[in-house]
DNA sequence: ACTTTTGCACTGACTAGTCAGTACAAAATA
DNA sequence: TATTTTGTACTGACTAGTCAGTGCAAAAGT
């Protein structure tokens, strides 16, 4: 609680060795299968210490608790898919494409890194809807920065023009991830053997409203 | 012991008492929504022995175990929604309505399901694609009876000509049920005030292509 | 009529085990 | 030297599953 700080230059705890950035790196990648795999109650601290390789009293060291370690992973990995979903969003508007375009190359970004981090998705998937959980609010809050980014695009949407200003944001975009949630969740357990590619056109497909029987104006193939 | 029936009609010890079916029915209603809100393993046998009103040695009277008991619920929701989906594709088409309507028809009857079995639906979810868990067999089974239905439909609209025969049944009904799926679990999460209508609305807009830019052949409001 | 037996449904205290978190001295690392 | 990690041992709360026994209503026996 001394005001004056010390030693190592470092503010409140964070940022600083890289050895212990390693630690936490390995804990999280540990964590995030196991949990996937079992769900959070059933995974044990001793079974994570275990499969990243250290002593379970470094897990203590790094984190507060058992759900501390859980709640930081989420952010960890929500903070990834948004940044990923941004940039796609932005590359597409650089090339000059219509929001549909950068719509389409978001539920790209979205498979590419269900593809990259399936058992992440599993897992915020597997929490996402419950209640009465501890790290509830901080779920909360990271989904929404996720989805902002969609609803985002959507609106400007919208004011160009490009979409009917009669979708509705909110619902459209929660729709709109979960059909690649869903799609590609169902694809890595159920078709592992198909292809992103495959996967992909689908969903621009149904997107594109040539399911539902309307005319397609964007994309060809 | 013995064989001739004598008073309650009874053969065999199956199907018998209303007591017991009342028991099992109450021991499901409990399970279900202390595990959507908790998670399995976060749910105590005694947790939901208390909420059902009943001692925990019930519990084992009439489950074999707290896996059992999880299974047999699973079983039992998800029936509940393929007998509701199959019950919206025969009414629209006894109604002489396109193919597409009677997916537009499916949509709305899974709404109305997630909106009456909300809990159910958000257990379901969470644990669907894990992998490594007891009862993983048992879900691969529920589901597809459910997605079934879906791709049936999905086959029948193709076959008459309706949708093109590009689209890949098996990705686009999993997309599909995840439109469903994670709308529907967001607007009780998020924005509950909202009516089923609304959901539905967006949804068929979205079914309907006229998010993505095409024009609207089916449906009108 | 009356007593006794049967069997189902249920009870709740109890057991054997599990697991998050702690403690701490010694070692490794930077 | 200061930080981080290790290894081992420990605690105490919690939990799945068990089991001897209760209550009761309908049969069987007399």
């Amino acid at each position: 609680m001394n005001a004056g700080a010390t030693r190592p230059v470092r503010i409140g705890g964070m940022e600083s060795s890289t050895r212990r950035q390693a630690t936490r790196q390995k804990l999280y990648e540990a964590a995030v299968t196991l949990i996937a795999e079992q769900g959070f109650s059933a995974t044990t601290v001793d079974e994570i210490a275990e499969r990243a390789g250290v002593a379970k009293g470094t897990v203590y060291y790094n984190f507060a608790s058992k759900s501390v370690l859980f709640e930081e992973l989420l952010r960890h990995g929500v903070g990834l898919l948004t940044a990923s979903l941004r940039d796609a969003a932005q590359r597409a508007g650089e090339k000059g494409g219509s929001k549909v375009d950068a719509l389409d190359a978001m539920i790209r970004a979205g498979l590419v890194f269900i593809d990259e981090y399936p058992a992440f998705t599993q897992l915020y998937v597997a929490e996402l809807w419950r209640t009465n959980r501890a790290w509830q609010s901080t779920l909360a809050v990271v989904r929404q920065e996720a989805v902002a980014v969609v609803e985002g695009v959507l609106r400007g949407a919208v004011e160009g023009g490009e979409l009917s200003d009669e979708i509705d944001i909110p619902l459209t975009a929660a729709a709109l991830v979960g059909m690649v949630l869903v799609a590609a969740l169902d694809w890595q357990a159920f078709q592992p053997e198909r292809s992103l590619d495959d996967v992909h056109a689908a969903l621009s497909f149904l997107l594109q409203g040539r399911v539902g029987g309307g005319q397609p104006l964007t994309g060809r193939a």
